[in-house]
DNA sequence: CGCTAACATGATAGCGCTAACATAGCGAAT
DNA sequence: ATTCGCTATGTTAGCGCTATCATGTTAGCG
């Protein structure tokens, strides 16, 4: 029963310092201490030296599990995303980054895989880190992650595309590309066309771009036939160019769902002696660079994706900051690049 | 002086349940909660289905923070980057990703735009974070970074080189991988070889691998010359090549620092209607898809990029579950990848 | 000279969770 | 019957920080 009992209970997690001993060494009070660091306008100008000093001195690392659980606040942004392989989530990301960064906030970076029931689980576990807000690729959800967003109340965004979002929505109109670069074949005088796209049940963006596709050619009286693979990338273009000269004896154009795809059956193309766009025009989507260096020159839609991230963070810092939020959705558009393929 | 004093100090975060009430619905303490949630095997059969069940519907979502700052163990894992811009790194967080998301480690992402003392501010953060290890791309660190992870006592990993760690390292020798594309040059007969980078500060190890290849080409008493460029990229490339005609007419072949500079000149040169590699001969380095599909296919040298974070990040996860570390750096070697354009 | 406002600092009490120790119950071994 | 060891659960006391309220101190005013 002596007073040492609590001693026997220590369990000191590391030897680090922690701010009580920063203000003992400066001689203040540890909320003192606090404000020299996090409010610096807060404290008297000499006192916040004296602290800052003491943090050089004993080599402070602030503990900001701690903080974030005193203050109910983390700086932590949540970054949902399905792919890390594809450069588009990454052109976006990097946009958010930036921004959030330079902002001072960390990014919680989740890869569902396309798997709507991890990204239940990963909303799940951010929001147990006291994120400060969500960022999500798309706006389909499963159920589950729907309830845990509305119920949250913290600024969600979702980013990508345009439509029925839960909060802020910051995105381009799929449907809209795909007409655009429809119209651009039949402007081109390709009637037979066929749309490539891969696992369009996961990236079904590129399906929202073939519906677009369709309705054109269909308003126009024409066939709008859709060839699906398994895989993407370069390679699959390289099959994709095979199944459909194969398949589709008379088609004249394809619309593949990206860049990557496009670019591959435009070399594929090439090392067939096949000329593009004489035999056959090929288009895409998304404007990477790499298509800009091909000979022909792909034609394709450029979506300004970090410019995207940027514009996201920027609306959602806006509304962590209490600031009023002027409009819940914005369209960033896209532009048609018309290269020497059609 | 009455005692709801301490009630108007109140201050619950959020409407959020807490593990106290999951357990007063399970009819258990909040230890026993806890205990069912993260340490199953600890508690009844019986008993962690009652508490799953609360938690079902409470709608319970853990305090992480909390959870992190009671137990000073975090699940963090602190990934430093000098780019996301470039797909080498991209591809190696993938592995890092993947293999720790499994084991349920959370990556905390940071960019220093090649920048050592951002570094240093990230690493600070990151270790306020209570991170369970820190993975660095490259061994270069200012010396603030060194004395703060000489000091902070986690697993720390650098992956992408090899040499002196301070810790554990994973990667490949950059220095051999010039001197071996050097030699295939030679091999090819090519006597007058320029090498070309970009900004060659940042990309020092572009510069380790210009080093081996100037080794050898001295060492066959020629000359190797250097050409640095300002940005990188497919533009960069075909600047490259221009500048390199210009500058160095004697030049016969052209060793890229990396394959995207590489691919830009290539299909630069298709456009000047300058054979490759008849009239110069070009070889790159990573064995990005890209160069692979280009005619004439680009000879380059690919490192295993994902594998390589896959296997950081195991070794970390093994150092952290406190099994033996059998070695404390693994080389994972690259491979030559001879094309048509050598 | 008192009164107020603005500024600077401090004491206290948590944030929600888990480590460490404590206890209870029960079968097996002594 | 006593002891031991094992499992299942509970009690207590923090982890390191910040919100809240309280207090002291100085300047400004009529």
């Amino acid at each position: 029963m002596s007073n040492d009992v609590h001693n026997s209970r220590r369990r000191r997690s590391t030897e680090q310092p922690t701010l009580k001993q920063v203000a003992d060494a400066a001689g203040v009070s540890a909320i003192t201490a606090s404000r020299a660091l996090n409010r610096p306008d807060q404290v008297n100008e000499r006192t916040r030296a004296r602290v800052l000093e003491a943090v050089e001195r004993l080599g402070y690392v602030p503990n900001l599990v701690a903080g974030s659980l005193a203050s109910a606040r983390s700086r932590f942004i949540a970054v949902i995303v399905p792919s890390l392989a594809n450069s588009v989530f990454i052109e976006v990301i990097q946009g958010l980054q930036e921004t959030f960064e330079a902002q001072g906030y960390q990014i919680l970076l989740g890869n569902t895989e396309y798997d709507l029931e991890r990204e239940y689980q990963l909303i799940r576990t951010f929001l147990g880190w006291s994120c400060s807000a969500l960022v999500t690729a798309g706006l389909r959800h499963n159920e589950a992650c729907r309830t845990l967003l509305a119920n949250c109340d913290k600024p969600i965004m979702e980013v990508m595309e345009l439509g029925e979002a839960l909060d802020l929505n910051v995105g381009l109109d799929h449907t809209e590309a795909g007409r655009c670069m429809a119209r651009h074949l039949l402007e081109r005088g390709h009637r037979q066309a066929l749309f490539i796209g891969a696992r369009l049940a996961g990236d079904y963006r590129a399906g929202m771009r073939y519906a677009g596709h369709r309705e054109v050619f269909e308003q126009a009286g024409l066939a709008a036939p859709l060839l699906e693979l398994e895989r993407g990338g370069l390679d699959a273009g390289a099959t994709g160019l095979e199944r459909a000269l194969a398949e589709h004896p008379g088609i004249g154009a394809i619309h593949f769902a990206n860049d990557d795809l496009a670019t591959g059956a435009l070399l594929h193309a090439q090392r067939l002696g096949l000329e593009v766009p004489q035999k056959i025009a090929i288009a895409g989507f998304n404007g990477l660079p790499l298509g800009q260096h091909v000979t022909p020159r792909l034609t394709t839609i450029r979506s300004p994706r970090q410019a995207m991230g940027e514009l996201a963070a920027m609306e959602v810092i806006r509304r962590l900051e209490g600031q009023r939020v002027l409009r819940r959705q914005h369209d960033v558009g896209f532009e048609l690049l018309v290269g020497n393929s059609t």
